[in-house]
DNA sequence: TCTGGTATCGATACCGGTACCGATACCAGT
DNA sequence: ACTGGTATCGGTACCGGTATCGATACCAGA
C-alpha cells in the first residue's frame, strides 16, 4: 500500500519511502499495470472516439483538435473508424464500452438502433459530434449541413448566378454532405431556382473524382454558372478540370465547395467555400465532455452550436 | 464459470445452458469488462501504434492499412499521436505499455533512448516502420529515405537537369524528409553537382507553404531548372507558383516530391514523385506482427524493405 | 503519567473476469 | 455391481492494483 500510495502521488507517505520506492520502481522498470488500476478504481482515463475515415483530412484534423484540448486532463482519447459503416461502428462502440470508458464521442448523429442503446445504457457521457440536424442522445457539437448547403445557396444567387449544378460523392454514406446538398436544393427552390444538373459517384471524395466528373459535365455542354460540390477536394479537382478546359473561373463559372481547407489558399483561384470549424470542434467537444464525466450538465450546456462562415475566395466580387 | 465458458464460446459447455446464458446477458444488457478480461488472462488484445501526424495523409493511410489489415485478428489497434516529438512519443509509449498491449509499432527509427528501452523491455514484438536508415529494436518495415533521394537525384540527373534547387520544411522534426533530402545531394555531388539554391521553412509542409517558397525562390531570380521538393504537397504549391509566373512545367522547371499522393493525378501537370507504400507498410506491418505474437521470429523475417517506385509523370520525355 | 491528535503504515477485501482442477452424472463394457 | 471414460459443471485461487480502516509511533498538553 505504501509503494501503491508512493507511486500516485498521494499523501500520507513519508519522504524516505517515496523517494526509497521511486528509486526501486526505477531500477526494476516498473511500469504501472492500468489494467488493474482500473479494474480495482472502477474508473478509466480513457475517452473513445469514433470516426468513419482518417484519410479525409476533415476527420484529421478534429482529431487533432481532440488530441490537443485532451492533453492536460490526464485523460487518454483512444480512436476508431467506422469507414463509414454502421455495423463497424456498432462493433467498435461495442468494444470501446467494453473497456469502460469515461466518455464517448461518435460522429454523426446517425447510429444504430444498437449502437444508440448501448452508448445511452452505459451509463458515461455520450457526445455526438459535427452534426446537429437531428435528435441526439446526449451531449451535441456541431453545425447543421443543411443550413450550410441553404446558406451556400443562399450566398451565390445573390451573386446573381442561376444556373446551379451540383457535384458530389458518395451521398449514401456520407450523410452530412447529403444534408448540405439538400439544403442547397431547397434554397434554390425557395428563391424560384432548380439544379440544372448534377454528378455524383459513388466511390468517396477526392480530388482527381471532382476533376473526372467536372470534366465530365463541362462536356455534356450543359449551360451552368455555378457549381456547387460536396467538399473542397472535389471543387479543387473541379477547378482543374475548368483549366483545362479553358473556362474562367470564377467570372464565367463559379465553384463552390465546403470546408474551408487549408490548401485551397494555395491554389490559382480562391474558390468559395465555407470554413467548417473543425479544431473547435474537436476543443469543445473535450471541454464539455469532461465537465459532464465531473458533474451532470443541464440541457442547454450540452448542446454548441457553430455557424460556418462562408469564404467565397475571388468570387467576391 | 458456466458462464463465462458460455459467453466466450468455449467448448464443454450444454446447449441448453449457452442458450439460457446468451438470453440472460442479453436481457441485463451485459458487457464483457476487458478490464478484468485481460487483467485475468494476462493478455490483450491491443495493439499500440504510435506516428508522428494525422493531418499527413500519409500516416492516415499507413493507419488505414493498419486497420484493413487487422480486422480479422481479434486485435484492436489504438492509436496514438506523438506531433514529431520525442518527449511526447515516449509519453505515449509508457501509457501504451501500461495496458500490455500485445505487440507495437512505432514510427521511425528515432525514439529517445528511454523509449527504446520501454519497449525493449516490454517483452512484446516491436515494430517501427516507414524507415529503414538506422539499427531497428525488432521489427522493421519500411523504405531507405536516403535511397529515395538519391534514386530521384540520379532520375533527375539523367533527364538532363543539372540546376538544382531543394525545397523543404520542418527537417530538423521530420527526420525521415532530412534524409531524402541529405541523399539527393550526396547523388548530386556523386555526379559533380550541388544544390544551387535551397528554401527551407520551420513550418510543417503544406502546399501553401510550397507555394510561398517556390514563389520567392522564383524571385530571387537565380536559375535553376529542377526543384527537389521535401514531399508531394510542397510540390504541388510550387506548381502552383510555377503557374503564377508563368513558367512551364516541366519543360523549363521540372518539379518533383515524394509519396505519389493520389491527388497528384488531379493537378494541371503530373509531377514527378516517387510512390511511397503506405498502405502496404501498414498491411505488411500488421502480419509480420501477428506472426511475432504467435511465435518468435528469425531475424529475416523481422525486416521487411520496399523500394519506391519512381514516377516521372510529364517530366519523363 | 495519561490522553488525544497527527503522521505514517499495512492487512484485508474487493474489482470482474479466467485458469486450473476436482466433482458430478451418466453410460458402456465386463 | 463395478470400473473407467466422457461430458459438463462449479469452487477456488489469482491477475495487480486500490479503498478502507485499523494499528502503530510519536509528541504535546493536561
Amino acid at each position: 500500500m505504501t509503494a501503491s500510495r508512493a507511486l500516485r502521488g498521494a499523501a500520507d507517505v513519508s519522504e524516505a519511502n517515496i523517494e526509497k520506492v521511486l528509486r526501486a520502481a526505477e531500477e526494476i522498470g516498473y511500469v504501472t499495470n492500468h489494467l488493474a488500476t482500473s479494474l480495482s478504481s472502477q474508473t478509466t482515463n480513457l475517452i473513445g472516439v469514433v470516426v468513419p475515415s482518417m484519410s479525409n483530412v476533415v476527420f484529421a484534423e478534429v482529431l487533432a483538435g481532440i488530441s490537443d484540448a485532451i492533453q492536460q486532463s490526464g485523460k487518454q482519447p483512444v480512436f476508431g473508424i467506422s469507414n463509414y459503416n454502421a455495423e463497424v461502428e456498432q462493433d467498435i462502440i461495442r468494444d470501446m464500452l467494453s473497456w469502460r470508458p469515461s466518455g464517448m464521442i461518435v460522429t454523426g448523429l446517425e447510429q444504430s438502433e444498437q449502437s444508440r442503446k448501448l452508448l445511452a445504457g452505459a451509463g458515461i457521457p455520450v457526445a455526438q459530434i459535427m452534426d446537429i440536424d437531428g435528435e441526439a442522445i446526449d451531449i451535441n457539437v456541431g453545425l447543421s449541413h443543411a443550413d450550410a448547403g441553404r446558406d451556400m445557396a443562399c450566398a451565390l444567387m445573390k451573386l446573381g448566378r442561376s444556373k446551379f449544378a451540383y457535384i458530389g460523392s458518395a451521398l449514401n454514406k456520407d450523410v452530412r454532405a447529403r444534408k448540405r446538398m439538400e439544403g442547397f436544393r431547397a434554397e434554390l427552390e425557395k428563391g424560384g431556382l432548380s439544379l440544372v444538373t448534377s454528378r455524383i459517384d459513388d466511390e468517396f471524395s477526392s480530388l482527381p473524382l471532382g476533376r473526372a466528373l467536372t470534366a465530365e459535365l463541362l462536356q455534356s455542354g450543359v449551360d451552368v454558372d455555378c457549381i456547387y460540390y460536396s467538399n473542397d477536394d472535389m471543387a479543387a479537382g473541379g477547378l482543374f478540370a475548368t483549366m483545362a478546359a479553358g473556362i474562367q473561373v470564377p467570372q464565367r463559372l463559379l465553384l463552390a465547395g465546403f470546408n474551408g481547407l487549408e490548401f485551397l489558399e494555395g491554389l490559382p483561384v480562391r474558390l468559395a467555400t465555407a470554413r467548417s470549424p473543425r479544431r473547435q470542434i474537436g476543443k469543445e467537444v473535450i471541454r464539455i465532455l469532461l465537465e459532464a464525466i465531473k458533474h451532470p450538465l443541464a440541457p442547454e450546456q450540452r448542446r454548441l452550436v457553430f455557424h460556418p462562415e462562408i469564404d467565397l475566395g475571388d468570387s467576391s466580387f
